[in-house]
DNA sequence: GGGGTTCGTTGAAATGTTTCATACGGCGTA
DNA sequence: TACGCCGTATGAAACATTTCAACGAACCCC
């Protein structure tokens, strides 16, 4: 403790009497420092409860022990099992994990980017507003590694993981078909969301090589993509003519397809009888809905994993690629599409 | 950008042909520099590409511009909803905020908390696993002010942020009992996390007061606060006789509550008729469950915010308190209590 | 025109660590 | 005995920034 002040190498060393360069030996390369010397140090480092200023050895050294994720969404549970799989791998590494979050603003983004900058971090993980936003750019000219999660970058000149989300918007709807089902809403937004706009053009696609009618499959565009947007196009769902009501919906995430279910048996409808429900990304909330929903599952937490792997990858590997990973959604059928004529 | 090295301060004061001085002037003061020198070498930062190394900044400046929230379950939203307020209070302060998650394993928080230290974070807000670990009062030692979030550190020697978790035991309990319900299940564990004991402690106590037999409050411990642990108890509820069994729940926190209004509603029970179920914490899915879900509310943000407050007094403030700030919490009711003699 | 004041800029010191070339002492070998 | 070697320990330099006393120039007032 001495005077205050907190405790340096040099108050250990003189405690210890030995030279500063000992004392970082010890800290650093203790097989170079012979055992009773150490042991001397050691306890002075204890006495004076001595704790490492990670500024200056990352200062000297250059490099901070620290991965960074920004998240898009810091309500979506998703983004939570995304950053659990990154902490994994960085663990692993015995590096420190950033957690930021950019709430969907473009404007945060950057502010955390900068931030994360000046930190001098090892690597950014992200999932951006814009994976297209020249900013983006700026940070990999800076030399840092930058790995875009559950997006493609159409450049090409980061990293990137991700879910085949056109194709799990097939499997969703055309698990929705092998049911019976011939009206069928597809429910998401705003269209600025890259994952939004792909779930939808991969429902489209698969509704035309069904040779289903282009009007029997709804678009309800939500304004965001969460549990109350998601019970407000359940509202706007119920208010369609009987005639035009679709008996099946295809959500573009879990939260709007909770909101929906909830909306929809608020109202006195049975699911899936009346109306069947699918989400996306298979978060741990769908599983334990009232009504099991039935979900596009994400490797989630491999997700976040395999981006570590490869941003650590590019911090350290001189020969390193860049690579873009798609991972395959998987259906995980459940109750809100439990087929309406099971007997067969 | 020059030959691959990041440039410096030293590099800016060159191309601006300036000393070094004046580029950190205009860094940190800049009405002390004249408008056109001041032009001159933001426009050398810009083409430079400059930018400020934080660990030399806060190696010189001693300080450093972050806070860190150490949470306890990564996986229950309610900390992110804490980590939210405290994230808000953050920004307005110009501050970042570092996330860790302890996972409720105590040699992680420890971890954690060791690499904090080694930053030099401003100040700590945490959700211990234990609030009497003597670690915590190695780190105010060493004059990191930290402050307790969720939990009352019995000795007085942090601030503490809460919620009187006797009361909302009280609450959830009393509000089961106007509806009528004569035997009552708790359900939660393990013992040993202290919200857990206090809530299920406040639940007995009513209980008593109530003048109702001690036989008809039923404990169904759990080994966590997990949705899946919910399930497991509902199972156990419904393996009880006929007669003994509960007409109503009051779950530790509202995952448990989750997974009982699942496993109930998929046994082909009905909430409330045949179970009623009041969870706590108020999390987002426990209104957007498919039974909305009645349950105690702790102003979650709130929390975060007041906490980051009372460490940023602690930090500035010489003349700093410390302080133990309770929340009242709040009974938030909805379908899964809705009365059964309605038409009463 | 000299003394004082203000404004803008400078240069050096200081922060806590790591690294690296160097020094030292003891020991085995030629 | 001289030499080289090995295992340890040392001290100084370097990292990028901030701060602060000091300095020069311009200006104002008697």
């Amino acid at each position: 403790m001495v005077n205050g002040r907190t405790p340096s190498v040099k108050d250990v060393a003189a405690a210890a009497g030995v030279s500063l360069g000992t004392v970082s030996n010890v800290m650093n390369r203790p097989e170079v420092v012979s055992p009773t010397t150490r042991e001397r140090v050691e306890r002075a480092m204890a006495d004076l409860g001595f704790v490492r200023n990670e500024s200056a050895r990352q200062l000297r050294a250059g490099t901070s022990r620290t991965l960074a994720y920004v998240m898009l969404d810091g309500s979506n549970p998703f983004f939570h099992d995304v950053a659990q799989g990154i902490e994994m791998a960085a663990e692993d590494a015995d590096l420190s994990l950033f957690i930021c979050n950019s709430n969907s603003r473009a404007e945060r983004e950057e502010v955390h980017l900068d931030r994360l900058m000046q930190q001098r971090v090892q690597g950014i993980l992200i999932t951006p507003v814009n994976p297209e936003a020249t900013y983006l750019d700026d940070v990999a000219a800076r030399g840092i590694p930058v790995v875009i999660v559950d997006r493609v970058h159409a450049g090409g000149t980061f990293c990137s993981v991700a879910v085949d989300d056109i194709l799990g918007g097939r499997i969703a709807v055309e698990h929705l078909a092998e049911q019976g089902h011939t009206r069928v809403a597809v429910i998401g937004g705003p269209e600025s969301i890259g994952q939004v706009r792909e779930r939808l053009e991969g429902a489209r696609e698969i509704w035309a090589e069904l040779g289903l009618p282009p009007d029997d499959l709804v678009y309800l565009p939500t304004a965001a993509l969460t549990v109350a947007e998601g019970r407000s196009a359940g509202e706007r769902l119920a208010g369609l003519p009987t005639r035009r009501r679709p008996t099946a919906a295809f959500c573009a995430n879990d939260l709007l397809a909770l909101g929906l279910l909830q909306q929809t048996i608020g109202s006195g409808l049975r699911v899936p009888d009346d109306l069947a429900i699918v989400g996306f990304d298979d978060i741990e909330f769908a599983a334990a809905a009232a009504v099991p929903l039935t979900s596009v599952r994400q490797p989630r937490q491999e997700l976040g994993r395999a981006a570590a792997h490869l941003v650590l990858d590019e911090a350290t590997n001189p020969a390193h690629q860049h690579q873009q990973l798609i991972f395959t959604p998987e259906l995980v059928a459940r109750a809100s599409t439990a087929s309406r004529i099971r007997s067969f």
